[in-house]
DNA sequence: ACCTGAACACCGTTCAAGT
DNA sequence: ACCTGAACACCGTTCAAGT
């Protein structure tokens, strides 16, 4: 649990740290570095201060990490469209929201967890249940359809965003992709008789394309269950 | 890449160590104690030898663990009953017996990426891309559905096994779920209208549920687009 | 209430030396 | 070719002391 954090600092300093201002700058430094390359005692010298300070504001790394993510997503979430009648086009363009913002921080995305605990990971879901809810599924589903899109959404997101979340920022998905065709290549047909024939599309397949078709599979797979019940 | 490993050891240790001795010993080990508990000097210890030792084996921690998520991988696959006609209803058994073993080994799940590239990721790939293929589905979408559903496999399983990866095998997913469910009904209606009333279902519903729900949408999804097709 | 910075208890990884 | 184990260069985290 966080600890209190009142107003102008008593007797401190003027640029008074507070749990904002250092999940910003860890925001900045897990841009920059990755999340391995995110130390307390480097970001304690971009806030000027010593490692110790950090930990009056957050109780670990894990919380700090935790909480820049969910700062992503909430810049994100305010960058949704409003939603429109059709409740399905909204969850599509709410979920491919969220994967362009985690897109542009990697980091970010294997650290937004599905049952939602940080305060924007919670919208989320809320605005994925509303939606799902003016949907026409009957009441008794509304529940574990939002929760195998709210799944979909940070799960496939991290898997195509940061895949082994081990790669570092520096080599680039371009590359990452050419090497493992590359590897593809080289195995035998005998064993692998799909891989060997599809080398080529992993070659130039685009990211963002690949989350939208599973995405749109789900979302037929939906419309098709609700059928039957009225439209919006 | 891996070093040259050869036969029994010339001058060396009657119980020799291996790639597969090591990565064998390292699951184990991440099964006792999760990704952070696993040490090159408890493995090493383990082992009867040296921190040193290991890295003849494996390049790296970030190896070691890719690797041993490969092996449960693998048994997994091992444990895949034989596809039968309906090409559809083979892709949800191959999905949910992955999804069961990772389930056993949760530090595994997160691990499991999925531009394949060790040579279990590999073979899933490829019996999912040859039962899409057997489909109805033209070719030309193959990649792309085969794609859409490897992604659901690993990163669903990832985002309902090891949420924020973060979790000390120490708490037990129940508990997480349950507190949770506490804080959701803690919140505000108002700004939460949908998770306020939802969290009875939280509290109560099944992992592995969850994980066929999302993937019989994707499947529901995957058949309305081929119903105009062949059948099998 | 909040900050400082030294110190503790670890890590992953390397490498000279052995067999 | 493979193993040994000490040493290096870090980490996250704590805490007594300050303001």
């Amino acid at each position: 649990m966080p600890r209190t954090r009142g107003r102008a600092p008593a007797g401190g300093r003027a640029d008074a740290l507070s749990r904002e201002v250092v999940v910003g700058a860890a925001v900045e430094l897990l841009d920059e570095h990755g999340e391995r390359g995110l130390t307390f005692r480097l970001l304690a010298e971009r806030l000027s201060t010593g490692p110790g300070a950090l930990y009056w504001h957050v109780a670990n790394k894990d919380e700090l990490v935790a909480l820049a993510a969910d700062h992503v997503l909430g810049h994100a979430l305010a960058e949704v469209p409003p939603p429109t009648d059709d409740a399905v086009a909204g969850l599509r363009t709410l979920a491919v929201t969220v994967f362009d913002a985690l897109d542009r921080h990697a980091w970010a995305a294997s650290r937004v967890t599905a049952p939602a605990t940080l305060a924007n990971a919670l919208r989320l879901f809320d605005r994925i249940g509303s939606l799902v809810a003016r949907t026409g599924l009957p009441a008794e589903r509304h529940f574990e359809v939002s929760t195998a899109i709210s799944y979909y959404i940070t799960g496939v997101s991290a898997q195509i965003i940061a895949p082994g979340l081990t790669v570092s920022p520096a080599t680039s998905r371009e590359d990452f992709l050419a090497r493992t065709a590359d590897r593809w290549e080289a195995l035998d047909p005998a064993d692998y008789p799909f891989l060997t024939r599809t080398t080529a599309n992993l070659r130039d397949h685009d990211d963002r394309d690949q989350f939208t078709t599973g995405l749109d599979l789900l979302l037929t797979g939906l419309n098709a269950t609700t059928e039957p019940g009225r439209p919006a």
